[in-house]
DNA sequence: ACAGTGGTTACGGAAATCCGTAATGTCTTT
DNA sequence: AAAGACATTACGGATTTCCGTAACCACTGT
């Protein structure tokens, strides 16, 4: 089991939830922060003394206050410590159930678990971290069939800048301008409307209004 | 200060936070529930057993999950306090931090306090206790302009309803329809047409899909 | 009674969307 | 080289949205 663990959470009611956790779990050493920029200095200062930490359970959404932020949310904080420190584990706790979130940070952040906050969010944190320390993943079952499933596969990253696009106001119009600048290949206004008349069928939407709402809902955009 | 307190919250982990908050306040009879339907389960039960609570403590969102209920959300049930207990005094404790529902909260349902969870969340919900023990009402300061406020004030839940049909799918000209069915007021295209120009104004929106991702980035709907 | 104000409704034209059909282009297979 | 599959583009018409103007109420205040 772990020895030195580090929870960022920016809400203390929560924080002290999961700290008399990981006490249960026999953890000596728990260190506590409400900022992802803390986070990330106690985790370079801890590496500098040759003391690391060996996990971190981080929340995805840190609300904005007076204090700017280099790394605003979970997911900034577990890009860079992906990258700086590829050997922490990292496990996110969060009430964030979009699959969409869910396998990029697993994809590109190769973060080691994630575990939806919900009723029984402190059992499968339990899970999770004792999983972890096995050297496993773990994923939450609210999303697990973010990866082993069937299901809008097949939206690649061109509908994603369209949908984009469309959710920032640009019309259909605009947006091919846009791409003909931009050099991207289905530039033509009717490409577009093609497209985006396949994913309305896809998302049974009624229109386009309806569309930007459901891949909205979904986290796709 | 209370002697008979009910906390509703779904999150077990919060639920033990806010617990041992009014153990340090003195509170002697504390229950928890963990769904909407089991806090008025019990409140009506104790009405009748003639040991009333004096105060609940509720969420706003509760997870949906097997069991269907008959209050979903925290506004369902202050909804239905409201009507059938008027003396509980009822204290909101969420995320949440929209100006509009907190103000229907106040207005309709005449809660007694909001108070949004964040870093000092249970420091507010101390103070939000005792000024409600003596009778006051209470406004986390990350709402509390939610009514002497300038901005966003003409946005009423004509609006809200309006950009919801919307998001819904329905066209203008359906949702003119709906509401000359429903008797809701202006219920012309015109008047729909009208408002919605209103809102895209009021929300720097090119149209009305980016009418719709905005206010759903808001949190309006 | 009267003008003024504000909200609802009506109408019309320009622009954007929705949707089907068809032409062109590109690439693979034989 | 020819044929077939598939993506991209072009075009036309129906529908919807967008936006200005104006008529029609209801209500207010001097």
């Amino acid at each position: 089991m772990f020895k030195k663990v580090l929870i960022a959470e920016d809400m203390e009611d929560i924080n002290k939830g999961v700290h008399t956790l990981l006490i249960e779990l026999g953890i000596l050493n728990i260190e506590q922060v409400q900022y992802c920029d803390d986070a990330y200095l106690k985790i370079k200062r801890a590496g500098l003394d040759n003391d690391p930490f060996e996990m971190i359970i981080t929340d995805l959404s840190f609300k904005a206050d007076h204090r700017s932020q280099t790394y605003p949310t979970g997911q900034a904080l577990a890009e860079k410590l992906n990258a700086e420190f590829p050997e922490l584990k990292v496990i996110v706790y969060s009430v964030e159930d979009r699959l969409q979130a869910v396998r990029t940070l697993f994809n590109q952040h190769h973060i080691d678990a994630y575990v939806c906050k919900s009723r029984s969010g402190l059992k499968n944190l339990t899970k999770a971290i004792t999983e972890v320390a096995n050297g496993n993943t773990f994923l939450s079952p609210e999303v697990s069939n973010a990866f082993h499933s069937t299901n809008e596969l097949e939206i690649d990253d061109y509908d994603i800048s369209l949908l984009e696009n469309l959710s920032k106001g640009l019309s259909q119009e605009e947006i091919s301008a846009l791409y003909k600048k931009a050099n991207i290949s289905p530039a033509s206004l009717s490409s577009i409307e093609k497209r985006l008349n396949k994913l309305r069928i896809q998302f049974n939407a009624n229109n386009a209004i309806h569309l930007v709402a459901i891949v909205k809902d979904l986290g796709l955009i």
